[in-house]
DNA sequence: TTTTTTTAATAAACACGTTTACTCAGAAAA
DNA sequence: TTTTCTGAGTAAACGTGTTTATTAAAAAAA
């Protein structure tokens, strides 16, 4: 390693230091990159250089804090509760994680989500990650007979998924809405999912 | 309705007009509130004027098409084929409109979905109208004895919406998508979710 | 009719993300 | 050691959404 890529480096985490404070505490859409340059005491164009644009420094800024509350809300996981649980205790840790800071997850949901062919792609990489590890524990279940065989596990993945998303994004917009109040909505959601919502013989 | 008024209405008219072609064919990010200024003989500012921002523009650029379109297929529902079979066509419907222009409706939902206490109110308007729809529709089905009585119904019109909404956002993201495959891949969730995916007696 | 008030429309300016053209210190080559 | 090359960092400029201060014409009041 140069001195050059030393102090590259250097000035990357002095980038990452400022943002992640001015971020936290002024909201992403209230604290410009000059905000932040003046900060790092670095010029406005050294931070595009290190990430490209705003919204990649907001991720830099986020993920690893994301992934560690994943990680720790996976190693508390009630795996003798079964799949309901289990799911109910990871949607409940990340909604108490994301409630530390609503606005800013939000912002960080927004400007990444929609992105098209995963331009920024540090979020969405970890998302399909996770989805990876969820449809995983589905067919674990498979084998244990709690899931039915023919549920085909990766759609099931994503169907979660996508009702986790959903409920997060009403916690985040709705600053009325408590994190008991969303847990609660989603393990009703994943329960209708898990046990179906149709009388018994009504199955397409 | 004085002359001034009659004039106003006229100009807003001229916007829209100029915007609805002008984003259709250039796409939402790449064409300037300028550019449409010009398009429509009028200044950027007379368009901040009556339209509050970009976005707004852009909502009311499009919602009355998606309206139409949700209407057209509420109107050639399969209702006899039973509950599975309606929401696909409804789906499967608007999943062919929105593909006319892909890109330009993933920038809709992505500057709509994720704005606080509805602060660009025409589409989460809609977006809770139609759930409100589905409820009721959900709500007839329990009438009938296919859907379970202690299924909350709002819940599980939340759901769908949810679902649907996840697999809109695959199809406008990914251009390798088809609409086929992504109608397919919703029908095999909606399935999952009517008729669960646990093996019977597992429920929680 | 004359005066006053309202407001649609605008030009100019502003804010902020991003791009461009350039510099100069450090690494590599001679 | 001297020269050449590389690339981290930057100042200045640009593009674009939005705000501000102003105007002038229509409406209301006198």
């Amino acid at each position: 390693m140069s001195r050059r890529d030393d102090s590259k480096i250097e000035t990357r985490e002095l980038i990452l230091v400022a943002a992640q404070s001015m971020f936290w505490e002024k909201g992403a859409d209230r604290c410009t990159i000059r905000d932040i340059a003046v900060e790092a005491g670095v010029s406005p164009a050294t931070i595009i250089v290190h990430f490209k644009n705003k919204t990649a420094l907001l991720e830099a800024s986020l993920h690893e804090d994301i992934e560690k509350a994943f990680s720790k809300a996976q190693a508390t996981m009630p795996v003798e509760d079964g799949l309901h649980a289990v799911l109910v205790h990871m949607v409940s840790s990340m909604f108490s994680f994301y409630d530390r800071n609503r606005e800013l997850y939000r912002i960080l949901i927004r400007d990444t989500f929609y992105e098209p062919d995963h331009e920024n792609p540090t979020m969405m990489k970890m998302l399909e990650e996770k989805l990876q590890l969820i449809a995983i524990m589905i067919e674990q279940e498979k084998s244990k007979g709690t899931v039915r065989n023919d549920a085909e596990s990766s759609l099931a993945a994503s169907s979660f998924f996508f009702l986790y998303i959903g409920v997060l994004g009403d916690l985040l917009r709705d600053p009325e809405l408590s994190v008991t109040a969303a847990t609660g909505r989603f393990s009703v959601i994943l329960d209708q999912h898990l046990t179906g919502i149709l009388t018994l013989g009504a199955g397409s």
